[in-house]
DNA sequence: CGGTGAGTTGAAAGCAATCAAATGGCGTGG
DNA sequence: CCACGCCATTTGATTGCTTTCAACTCACCG
């Protein structure tokens, strides 16, 4: 098997090379139940997973590039990565954060649209467009799983629309931090009231169109007005949620 | 069959009442070959044809509501309407404009996230989720379809998000204009040189994330440089394309 | 203990929003 | 056929939010 992805990338530290082939793998993959290999019945993931394989990447490195031929798709296992939209001048707007289960990559495509860059150490579970295009098509309930996931992404993509042009600074950022604190709960479901962030202030500035001057100002002010607490640069705590989510719609 | 839809909406001049079950509607259907039933077989076609209702609604028209139940999905079979999201106290953003053989609404999920109003007198292939959802499932030919139209919109909302959050108001307008002379060139592939806008100035800055005031001004200096031309309120010639291109990416 | 880079704070400028008024196309009714 | 009113759009003047440019603070690390 060919593999599409320059392994160079992978984290010098990473331990064993991948076992690649290995059944074993998917059964204690930590997101085997949330990902959306969760449809596919004990052999067809055992197919599934001969044709994927494992990498480590780390923090800062690029997976694909905007425009680049589609050759590749992967679930995320671990990590937070960025997907990310730029103008000829290198301005930059991140259109999408994803996190552990969730899918990335353009199938049934022939470009990756957007660039997709790792903010945190990640591990992937990494296919070729072509042989994951392959089992989708003979796996309806896997092409349906993903069809669910891209109809939410969607939603949440035009969700986010209505917050980039028609919100203001401060909403903007009241928003993203009620949506940090739902996304970033992985299990108990409840939102968090404290978290680390897995961007920069800069990628903040990013996700909501913002400047990192703009971005800092305003939660300083949050922060003066007793709404957060930064106990350092990445930690946030929601001191009062009521009055964040009011900020949010009617700052 | 339960319709949920009321017909009362429709338009009082439409011509007689839908004939609904005529198994021929599909094989005259003007989107036949480009909407997502374009994959199935002549009987598939013919089953799907006996859940769907063919309706005509006036422009200004809602269909769908923000938060309704997600009863019914659709194909647009000519017109143009809009998606549309907004905050509590009023602002609207266009999160999608969608043209004849477009698919709306949201199947397999509870609620609908977005409004959805016609912009110019319209005619749906209706059907209702529940239905739809059964077909999709059992013809994975179709939901393999709808998966590459989910995908192919989903790349569209994250560009546009890099317009909404980095753009500046010139930039928007020349991307939109561009952006428009392409997706209104329905059959010869070509971009148009000259098109009538399906959208108000209001509109166009619901979709750009601008103030109708920006929106006629930038037109306006476009018109005074010469790169195109407002024969009347709805038409637009592109005079200069390569200056329009310019504009969009470095203002 | 200085160096580095992320983040914060300050001052000023600029771009789009806001408020306000004028224009112009179009249909109705005289 | 023309006058009128309505409404979308344009144009003008001003405001103000966010950006820009610049300097400073702070945590971290050799």
């Amino acid at each position: 098997m060919t593999l599409y992805f320059d392994l160079s990338q992978t984290l010098p530290d990473a331990g064993p090379a991948p076992v690649g082939h290995d059944v074993g793998f998917c059964q204690q993959c930590e997101v085997r139940t949330s990902a959306i290999c969760a449809v596919l019945a004990k052999d067809e993931r055992a197919a599934l997973n001969r044709l994927g394989r494992r990498v480590t990447i780390c923090a800062g490195q690029t997976v694909m590039w905007e425009g680049d031929d589609a050759t590749i798709v992967a679930n995320v296992i671990q990590g937070t990565l960025k997907l990310s939209a730029s103008t000829g001048d290198g301005r930059e707007q991140i259109v999408g954060v994803v996190y552990p289960s969730d899918f990335i990559g353009r199938p049934f495509g022939r470009s990756t649209p957007h660039r997709v860059t790792a903010l945190t150490d990640a591990r992937l579970c990494l296919f070729t467009r072509g042989a994951f295009d392959g089992f989708a098509r003979a796996n309806p309930d896997l092409g349906h799983r993903l069809l669910q996931r891209t109809l939410d992404d969607l939603d949440r993509a035009r969700t986010w629309m209505l917050l980039l042009g028609r919100k203001n600074a401060r909403e903007k950022i009241a928003t993203f931090l009620l949506d940090m604190s739902r996304r970033l709960a992985t299990d108990g479901r409840e939102p968090l009231d404290s978290f680390e962030l897995p961007l920069s202030r800069q990628q903040v500035a990013d996700v909501l169109g913002l400047t990192i001057e703009t971005v800092s100002r305003q939660l300083t002010d949050m922060k003066r007005a007793g709404i957060i607490a930064l106990p350092n640069r990445r930690t946030v705590d929601l001191l009062d949620r009521d009055r964040l989510v009011w900020c949010a719609e009617a700052a």
